[in-house]
DNA sequence: CTCATTTAGTTTGTCACACAAACAATAATA
DNA sequence: TATTATTGTTTGTGTGACAAACTAAATGAG
């Protein structure tokens, strides 16, 4: 029986807790980049970064970004000291982007942060729940963008 | 049984699936907005006014962001004829925003697109399973937003 | 092998969005 | 009434996104 003194709030609309579950956890990406001056890009970015060393073009498809906006993300990374341009061996007009040792420390951080704020939100189901809830999403997750299976 | 033409994909992880779906749904909307030249931000600005008629300080509250950045929102959203500063009735100061029509008639088209694609969406799932993801989703979401309730 | 075409990345110009600090006008309060 | 607070705008700065024009290098057709 549910305490009476914690009422339970009324269930959302299927297309409502979409849409406002999916606000929610961009709204904690947001802060906890915000912690690192990190923004939601950036971190996706540093994230890719974890393990490849991709060219500018490959950076453009990974993030669905036009290689125009690849040029200033990575510029100001750089500037920053979080990834740093390799010349591409096999083509002298290419580059591969790298993540230095402070953007590693700093992607590392981030995602420890984002592993603990969201498993803390998810703390108030059960463990089945947070197992049904990951297959739901996953099952949606995959039905909507194939390519990624 | 599963289709062996149509593998299924291996479950992600909690906080992974919970980061992929909220990226998914900010897509999906993303697109449905771009299909209006709205933006995010803009979709939620007129969704926030269908019902109300608030002032500059309270959609900067509603919304989450600095004073200064609704004025400019404000200022597009009225140059394209989507909404209009009312002067208020109790101080010479202030202004309420209204939705004009032609606002209420595209944040209307808008929000009827999104409602088919997250329940296109939400399509691959049974009945039961969507009732339970929008159960499980709507305890996270009361959970970290408390207020909300 | 050479010339035309394609590709990789940058530059330039434009716009949206977000913040902070400074400001003007009005409201509230001591 | 005089001081303080609030409302909203302005100004200045920075990020992020795109498109079009451009440079340099790679590729491919003949």
């Amino acid at each position: 029986m549910t305490n009476p003194f914690t009422p339970s709030p009324h269930e959302l609309p299927l297309v409502d807790s979409m849409v406002q579950f999916s606000f929610l956890i961009h709204n904690a990406l947001n802060k906890i980049g915000a912690q690192h001056d990190l923004s939601i890009i950036q971190i996706r970015l540093l994230g890719i970064l974890r393990d490849r060393e991709p060219s500018m073009q490959q950076l453009a498809q990974h993030l669905g970004l036009d290689k125009s906006s690849i040029t200033g993300l990575i510029d100001r990374a750089q500037r920053r000291g979080l990834v740093e341009r390799v010349a591409s061996p096999t083509d002298k007009r290419g580059f591969n982007v790298r993540l230095t040792s402070d953007g590693m420390r700093l992607i590392e951080e981030g995602e420890a942060m984002i592993e603990q704020q969201l498993t803390d939100m998810a703390a108030v189901l059960t463990e089945d729940q947070r197992k049904q809830f990951a297959s739901l999403a996953t099952a949606m997750i995959y039905a909507a963008q194939p390519y990624l299976r």
